[in-house]
DNA sequence: GCTGGATATTTCATGGTGTCAAATAAATGG
DNA sequence: CCATTTATTTGACACCATGAAATATCCAGC
């Protein structure tokens, strides 16, 4: 399972070693919040707003879907699409093949503004500037390890 | 600066590595907060309130100061120590240095909520536990290298 | 000492995010 | 055809966050 499995977060004695790298993914973890959220309200988007916007410009996506990517209600997504809408960056469509689901979908408007986020989101790109392309393939194969088999994709 | 340094999230042709590695990295990031976010509601807790009442537990701190940490506006800490407050984890002391300022400070309940909180978040340790002590090691200094001289600590 | 400007906190209004429960509509399987 | 499930929305509510304005206090300079 994931970081916080219970199952696994053991009572053995935090060796400093694990706690140093624990603190330096802290760091990390704030920095790209806090760099995510300003380059979303560049774009006057929140944050919710710029992550349903990338995942709309992928296609067309089904409101549930979305939820499930958010990790978070349905009726949540309903009013972050409104906003998006109400806005011309997204709209609703009907699925001919359900005529339960809706699809939303970004907009020619909600695409460029999607691209443009994409652009200043290169940003983790900075910090691995400082790394050669031996210390980046390192670098990825640790990660890979920690983060486990990919059965799921990230929807930051 | 940060990971979204403006003047370094140049237009170079992103290398596959580098997104790689990116794309890891917002993987990870993704379950720290959510995990992070579990193991306070185990509590009861939203994640702000977690986030606090783990400031506090180092000691009586002044409003000001905890908005800095949080990056947040002072009014928007208010809230926040009401809520503990009303639930009998923090309290409010006047300094006696300075008037104007409100010490926040955790309870003696606060406190152990902080310490079972801080038990259920040694969770990054899990994923870390399939990688041998050198990888760790490697792991740390690659990491020390992204993130660049630490002049600042982690709020979270 | 007094006064004017800075500083710390709170209050209020407002908006976004998130949950939960209930309503509606459509698919699906007996 | 009917019961159940599934997809979305609505409404009520709590929390997080901002910004502007009010209050109280400090502090510097006169």
């Amino acid at each position: 399972m994931g970081i916080l499995d219970p199952m696994t977060s053991s009572n053995e004695p935090p060796d400093p070693l694990t706690l140093e790298v624990v603190e330096l993914i802290g760091t990390i973890v704030a920095r790209y919040h806090e760099e995510y959220e300003q380059a979303a309200a560049k774009h006057s988007l929140t944050g919710a707003q710029a992550r349903v916007l990338g995942l709309l410009s992928r296609g067309p996506t089904p409101m549930r879907r979305i939820a499930q990517q958010l990790k978070c209600e349905p009726s949540n997504v309903t009013g972050i699409i409104d906003r998006l809408e109400t806005r011309g960056l997204a709209e609703r469509r009907l699925d001919p093949a359900d005529r339960r689901v809706k699809l939303a979908a970004a907009t020619d408007r909600g695409k460029e503004t999607a691209d443009r986020l994409r652009g200043s989101l290169g940003f983790a790109r900075a910090p691995l500037a400082g790394l050669s392309e031996r210390e980046r393939t390192v670098l990825r194969d640790l990660l890979k390890l920690m983060v486990g088999p990919d059965d799921e994709l990230p929807a930051v």
